[in-house]
Formats: structure tokens, sequence, C-alpha cells
RNA sequence: GGUCGGUUGGAUGAGUGGUUUAGUCAUCGGUCUGCAAAACCGGGCACAGCGGUUCGAAUCCGCUACCGACCU
């Protein structure tokens, strides 16, 4: 049994996992690392919810807004980001909570990703135009010329996929398949995770009013802002690209409000379903966090007194 | 009482005598180890009811019901 103990607070978009994974930690006395992949822009308090100064006055938090928008981030990047703070956080608590939606930066951490070479500025950009100019079908070809095996196996209706795919094999001259592993890495801490859900109905309601509240709060003139820097992957992200649509004349701001909504709805929807299929995933409501985590950690004493003793 | 118009899936809303009945919104399910709040895939007794014409009707005809407009 590893001495220390990440705790993942993850969950659907607006169920409350900020307030319940700060009552979590000011508990076990610990930091929290944000894992949610836009909370980590500066520029991006009120449309991404991130915690606010209060709260995270009460939990020194890491990873929130540490990064400028025009920053290239990445999964593959928390991962390495995050196993480097640990052993200093390890020093101070036996547990850390991590707590955020993104669930590939979760993965992340907790399974790790296969080590893949950074693609080169121009590699990106050919393979870019090549989707543009001669479409879809002829980076299929490519892709089966140079990975046969992933080509078989990709969904090649998906142009990200088949993009990315193209792009390593062209910037390491192997197949892309090759360097999947799929395998986990070990870890030398333990980990337990927690997904926060209530009723469908409930949830929905939450993120409609919540998406109005960040309309309050401000939304429109922090989209206004990033207006300029529009075309950034940080600024691919729900609330603003519905506000960039709607500062176009695309649509009018009812139907941009609504319209985030409703994407909010459907990235909760999206997270819950990959949760589904995490059979190391615990489940609770919110307000039952701080009860779940007890029964857990004490559950996992219980199973490692039970072993016997390492010779 | 009469004339005319309408009745399409959860909502809206096109449409046409013939294997698949658009689209939009809403909703449900799924894929996903490198831009992931991204990208992608899929699902839903729909044509008010009854009868008729027809090889075939949601599309044509009749009656019934309901809604609306107008007339007396």
């Amino acid at each position: 049994m590893n001495p220390h103990t990440l705790i993942v607070v993850t969950g659907p978009t607006g169920v409350g996992k900020t307030a319940a994974a700060i009552a979590l930690a000011q508990r076990l006395g610990c930091d929290i690392i944000n894992a949610d992949s836009r909370q980590i822009y500066r520029q991006l308090p009120i449309g991404t919810a991130a915690p606010s100064r209060e709260e995270q006055a009460l939990v020194r938090h890491h990873f929130v807004g540490f990064k400028d928008v025009a920053e290239a981030y990445s999964a593959a990047q928390f991962e390495s980001d995050v196993l480097a703070l640990l052993p200093s956080l390890w020093q101070q608590s036996s547990r850390v909570v991590m707590c955020g939606g993104s669930m590939l930066y979760i993965d992340a951490v907790c399974r790790g990703i296969d080590q893949m070479p950074d693609i080169a500025p121009a590699i990106r950009q050919a393979v870019k135009e090549k989707l543009r100019d001669e479409g879809l079908a002829a980076l299929q070809e490519e892709l089966r010329e140079l990975d046969p095996a992933y080509w078989s196996q990709v969904d090649l209706k998906n142009p990200s996929r088949v993009q990315h795919a193209v792009e390593v094999c062209r910037q390491t001259g192997v197949p892309f398949s090759t360097l999947r592993t799929g395998c986990a890495k070990p870890r030398p801490f333990d980990i337990v995770k927690v997904c926060l859900n209530v009723e469908r109905e409930q949830l929905f309601d939450r993120i409609n009013h919540r998406v109005l509240r960040m309309m309050d709060e401000g939304l429109e003139a922090e989209a206004q802002a990033m207006y300029p820097l529009r075309h950034l992957n940080a600024l691919n992200t729900v609330g603003y690209k519905e506000m960039f649509a709607y500062f176009d004349g695309l649509m009018d701001r009812e139907t941009a409000i609504a319209r985030i909504q409703k994407n909010t709805r459907v990235y909760a929807k999206k997270q819950l379903t990959w949760h589904k299929k995490d059979d190391t995933m615990n489940w609770c409501r919110p307000e039952d966090l701080l009860a779940t985590v007890d029964n857990l950690l004490s559950l996992r004493v219980m199973e490692s007194a039970a072993e016997p003793p390492a010779p």
C-alpha cells in the first residue's frame, strides 16, 4: 500500500464539484489540484466557473489560471505537471484532492498517456492544410499508407483523430499505432475516484441557472475581451464560441445564451457517459462526498490490513 | 345554420401518389490515450379518426371530431 492517496473528485459540469472538493480538502487539510482543462487559463474565470478568490483563500489550489490562453497545453503536459508537483504536496499531507471535469486530464494523471513526440509546427500546419485543401479522404488515404493498423481501427470519419495520427506518423517516421501501448503506467500513490452526480433534471436545472448567473457576472465582457483571440484552441469552449457567434451577428443574444445552456448540458452528458465506463469510479451525491470518501479510505485501510505482510 | 381554411414525431415546421416522411429545437444512447468544455457516431408507433379510390396514400375523395376565419 502506498503511503499517499490522490482523491479524484469529478462529475458533470455544474454538479457542484468545486464546493464539495473544498469542503473535503479542508477536512483533510490538503491542497486541491485543478483538473479542468479550461480553468487552467487565467482569462476565463467566469465562463469556466473557476474557483473564486474567496474559495481559493480557503484551500490552496494548483493549476487554476496558471496559463495564458495563447499558451498551448495538453493532457500530456498536465500529466507531467501534476506528477512533478505531487512530491511537494505529499510532504504536507498524505492525501491530495484533485478536482475537475476534464476526463482526459484525469485519465492522464491516473493512468498516464503514451509517450508521443511534440509535433513540429510546420507538420501540424501542413496536415491541417491538406485536410482543408484535399479533404478528409486524402488524409485517410495517407493514414492508410503510413499506418494501416491504425487506419483499420480509427474512426475515419473523425477528422481530429485522422489528423493527429498522420501528424505523429510524419513527425516520427513510424506508424502511430506502434507508439500506442494502451497500458496504464504505475503510480507511486493510491487513487480513489469519486464522481458526483444528481438526478438529470436537477443537473440540467443547475446548468441552466448557472449559465444565466455567468451572464450576470459578466461572461459577455469576458468573451468580448477574448474575441480577437477567438481562433485559439483555448477559446473553442462552450460559453465563448457561442458568444463569438453572437458578436459576429450569426445569432442573437438570447439564442447564444440558449445555445450555451444546451451545449453545457450536452457536455455534462458526455462526461457522465465517459465515467460510466470506469469500474474504478465511485459515485455519490455532492453532499455525501465527505462521508463517501471517509468510507472509501477506511475501506482501503481494512483491505490493506488484511493483506499478508510483505516478506 | 352556412362557407372557407387547418389538423404532421416531445416542440416547431417543410413536403410529396410509390423502397429512407426534410430541417430546426428538445431529448436519449454511444466512441474517444495528445488541441478533449475538442472531435465524431447513432436512436426514437409522426402525418386527427373512420371509410373509400388506387397495384400503392400521409399525399386524392367522403364522413366524423377538434381548431380558426368569415357569413346569416
